[in-house]
DNA sequence: ATGAAAGCGCTAACAC
DNA sequence: GTGTTAGCGCTTTCAT
């Protein structure tokens, strides 16, 4: 009293044994040509390829990640991908997986406590990766070390300085010294600095080689006032600035800060550069149709991201050589109309 | 006279039955550890747990897969990283997935020529994916029909009409007549339009609406302006429409480009709005901050993004209730200070 | 509560 | 040039 079991659908997909059945051929024949490999008859192969193609067969990577224990897959653990930086650097690391055959699987956190962060690491032993990039974006410090889970080979991005792990990134200190160097040299008697928030790795670098910039040129350096990235705190602290008519360099550690200072600067009536000079970094593509045209610091970050899986990818292939180096890119001062010479 | 073997470094990853017998049980009580089975004596459990945090024991997703059939993984091919739509959709993409416990893994196509994205189904084919979410960005028009690889539950973010698939999309007419009629509104006698390429399905929906917005005023549509999405081309088009006095209000396509448009117009000192009104389309985070700040049309990158997981792992969870619908998401008119009432 | 056995789909090693 | 065998690490089924 069954009802026919032989029309139900069939919703399993084709295997190699069952190509191999159609092409009437052993699996490991369909396998090599599967492969691509060159020791299968030409007619042979013919059927095979033609069975594959009826059948719709696809094969399944599980089992060839179960064969070969390598997934041909790297993971990438950050968190947030609402960042130009984050973004850029997303697509260097794609770019080079791509080019190294190799996919990208995302691990995204969301929040920013170490908690979750181990929860990362959860998902991450589950996930079918072959080694991870931390985009660290680094809201962490004060956690002394950041204990990456063992066996997983890692490339970190960030600027902290700590030895533990590779580390790639961009030379935070030198793109703060030349925007700071730059508005002195136009004769700005001190330069003002709109930070990332004080836990970020990168914002605090800025900040260092910012005030020691200006102490190297006999300046006292001031507070910096601490933003969180966007351009609504700029523009916050861009009213707080622009009011004070002795400020005439504003340097802001991102392009989106920079653009809502000038917003403000903008509604204050402060001319810029005639009455104050502003200086970005990041150099994201809108920056240089901001009004003015943003005077920033480029920084490489597709490089950043190619570099970094090119890293990990050679500790991948070779574990047992795991030097942990740190690697820095250069950054470039890019002048557009934002800056110029203080007032009188 | 072979070199000791035993001090050869343990390469490989350990394994089940390796914390089995570290534990001195038999491997099916770690797999049911492993699984949080409730099934095992709290001794026992305790014991297997210490050998495998003591083996640094990770489970191996391959075989996970293999036994299960599922990756718990979802696809997204994309054609570029580097636009702000994009961006918004991934990250709406990962935050639903990681709601649903899945991984996400890139594969991008560098290429924009049907032959590239054959080869991502390729890859595809190869990728350990259980579906995936195609963002278009719709270089293809003039594809009749796009095909997709069978067997492989996918979800569209696209505006074509085709219904070969399941499509999820802004309402890029709504949003084009938002902003068309937002201009008319204000008492502008016409509205030009600076749109994305040619080659865009969504571009060229936004240029159909405003057209028809337009008809539908009683006036008689001019033709588009080509960009290709950047600042730089909107600002190529704003130096040809700004040296226009009759040329009151602009369209742009997206908000880089009215961006661009509105540089242009500033360095022809052209007023806005006071000469010249501008509206664009996204509202990514930094057209608040333009100046003057932009009115926009906002579409919900993100919500599209969740609602095409939502909708792909439905597909995926059964295969045989494969309804091909299509959904589309409102846009919200983001009024702000570049538009503004025509000239005298 | 625990274990033995089988098998997921594929490929390396070895016949022939 | 083709086939046979075995096993990757895990989980499901069926004992015990």
């Amino acid at each position: 009293m069954t009802m026919s079991e032989e029309s139900a659908p069939r919703r399993t997909r084709p295997s190699m044994v069952d190509v191999a059945r159609a092409a009437g051929v052993a699996p490991v024949t369909v396998s090599r040509v599967s492969n691509g490999q060159s020791n299968v008859d030409p007619v042979t192969r013919q059927r095979v390829v033609e069975s594959m193609r009826a059948l719709g067969y696809r094969p399944n990577s599980a089992a060839r990640a179960l064969k070969s224990g390598r997934f041909n897959t790297i993971g990438v653990i950050m968190f947030t991908l609402e960042t130009f930086g984050n973004m850029r650097t997303l697509g260097g690391i794609a770019q080079e997986a791509a080019h190294a055959n190799c996919a990208v699987t995302l691990i995204p956190v969301s929040d920013r406590t170490l908690g979750r962060v181990a929860g990362a690491y959860d998902r991450l032993s589950e996930a079918a990766v072959d080694g991870v990039v931390i985009i660290f974006e680094a809201h962490l410090l004060g956690e002394a070390e950041f204990p990456l889970p063992p066996g997983v080979p890692a490339v970190v991005i960030d600027s902290n300085t700590g030895s533990g792990y590779t580390v790639v990134d961009t030379d935070q200190a030198q793109g703060a010294r030349q925007a700071t160097e730059h508005l002195l040299s136009l004769g700005h008697e001190r330069v003002w600095h709109i930070a990332g928030p004080a836990a970020s790795f990168s914002a605090t670098h800025r900040v260092d080689a910012w005030q020691s910039t200006l102490r190297a040129a006999g300046i006292t350096p001031l507070a910096p006032l601490y933003g969180d990235w966007t351009t609504e705190s700029g523009y916050r602290h861009g009213l707080t600035l622009g009011r004070q008519k002795n400020v005439t360099a504003i340097f802001a550690a991102n392009d989106q800060m920079a653009l809502g200072a000038m917003r403000a600067l903008h509604e204050l009536g402060r001319r810029i550069p005639a009455d104050v000079s502003v200086v970005g970094f990041d150099d994201m593509e809108e920056a240089q149709s901001f009004w003015p045209p943003l005077t920033t610091v480029r920084q490489d970050f597709t490089a950043v991201g190619r570099l970094s899986v090119q890293k990990l990818l050679r500790k991948i292939a070779r574990p047992e050589r795991d030097t942990n180096d740190k690697t820095t890119l250069p950054t470039e001062l890019i002048i557009r109309a934002s800056t110029g010479a203080p007032p009188n």
